[in-house]
DNA sequence: ACGCGGATTGAACAAGCGTTTAATCTATTG
DNA sequence: CAATAGATTAAACGCTTGTTCAATCCGCGT
């Protein structure tokens, strides 16, 4: 029912280091004992606030659930510094702590189908459905033939680098959603949505 | 040690059940006894034929692993017909007998950081970066200033599609490497690949 | 025909799981 | 201060898990 905050009851705690520890390892591979010891205090007491660990399960999906509506309301209203422009994942790290949990508990719900993941992926689309009509209509961007695909192209090239950050930071040698990695990314992200794949140089292939 | 085939061996249909039950629904929701119950044998069989579940797990991987061998080094020698050019991903599926539980198991294997999963995304990147180098050398592509993050960024935009099949054919309403999805995909894709994303009619924004 | 080794099984095992229960602590209220 | 309700705990329960073990089946070489 409470909200985020400094929200330090009992409670909040336990949903806090569940989702910690489902984020690193899935919440099958996470016992309750695990998470009561996470949390100092008894198995017992996971139970008698969540009723089930399942029920936990729940609790934590709908608080991540919350996480990204505060952030795609945030975005919407214009609250987030768009200043650089690619990437809405990378704005969205921005907005959470260093080494928050919630990527990669999304990556979880991405993985397994989870209709919760599927309900943010929703909204994401949404999102990105509104802005990428809104830089249409004011010339900013071509209107395309194929608007759905294209946004959802856009959107999954963005939200890739979320779910495979670790993989490409150590093939590619550099974080792509980090300081450095992300101008590294961008630079050569944008010069491909401007001039295309073909001649960098200026002359272009059929 | 036997490679795929038709191989009808006890341990063969014991490691393939397990292949499929672990891209369905994960290594750790799949019981021993379910796999052997699949198999149609007994439970004592699966362990006296890998020593544990988890060697199981590894047998699998490396079979898996195997697999993308396999299909790396057709892509390598030009085995495999490369006519739409953009997609490495469905270029490997079609190969796949359909409904293969490979890229199931890949999905699991990248989107959990696994070991295995790091090996296939590395080899991937690799035979990407052999691609695109031999169409600058044939004067197909631009160089690129950036040609490691060129190709990592072309290779995530391919595999992404088999990372989130499911969510991008629910919001998009078609699946993006079904038969129709592909083709509609494709064209939008090589249509920003070619002319960017501004001005489909031929201006060009700053 | 015989025996021998690997394949295979069913029953059992210990361990760990999520959950229950009864008791204890704590703090607020009348 | 006494009472009461919720927070919290330790211990236990039943169940499932991965694994073991002894016994049985099956095919093959001599």
């Amino acid at each position: 029912m409470c909200s985020a905050h400094d929200d330090l009851t009992a409670r909040a705690v336990i949903r806090d280091r569940a989702l910690e520890l489902f984020a690193a390892q899935g919440p099958d591979a996470v016992t309750v004992r695990r998470i009561a010891a996470a949390a100092g205090v008894s198995p017992g007491l996971v139970i008698h606030h969540f009723g089930s660990k399942e029920r936990l399960r729940a609790a934590v999906d709908e608080h991540v659930a919350g996480v990204f509506d505060d952030l795609f309301t945030r975005a919407a209203t214009g609250g987030l510094d768009m200043t650089d422009g690619a990437s809405l994942a990378e704005a969205f790290l921005r907005q959470l702590p260093p080494g928050s949990p919630v990527p990669g508990y999304l990556r979880r719900l991405l993985l397994t189908g989870d209709a919760a993941g599927t309900g943010i992926f929703r909204r994401w689309f949404t999102a990105g459905r509104t802005m990428t009509e809104a830089l249409v209509a004011r010339g900013l961007l071509g209107p395309g033939r194929d608007p759905e695909v294209r946004t959802a192209f856009l959107m999954v090239n963005d939200l890739v680098l979320l779910l495979l950050r670790d993989q490409l930071a150590e093939v590619v040698g550099i974080d792509p959603l980090g300081p450095e990695g992300a101008v590294r990314w961008a630079e050569e992200v944008l010069d491909i949505y401007r001039n295309g794949l073909f001649g960098t140089e200026g002359e272009s292939a059929s």
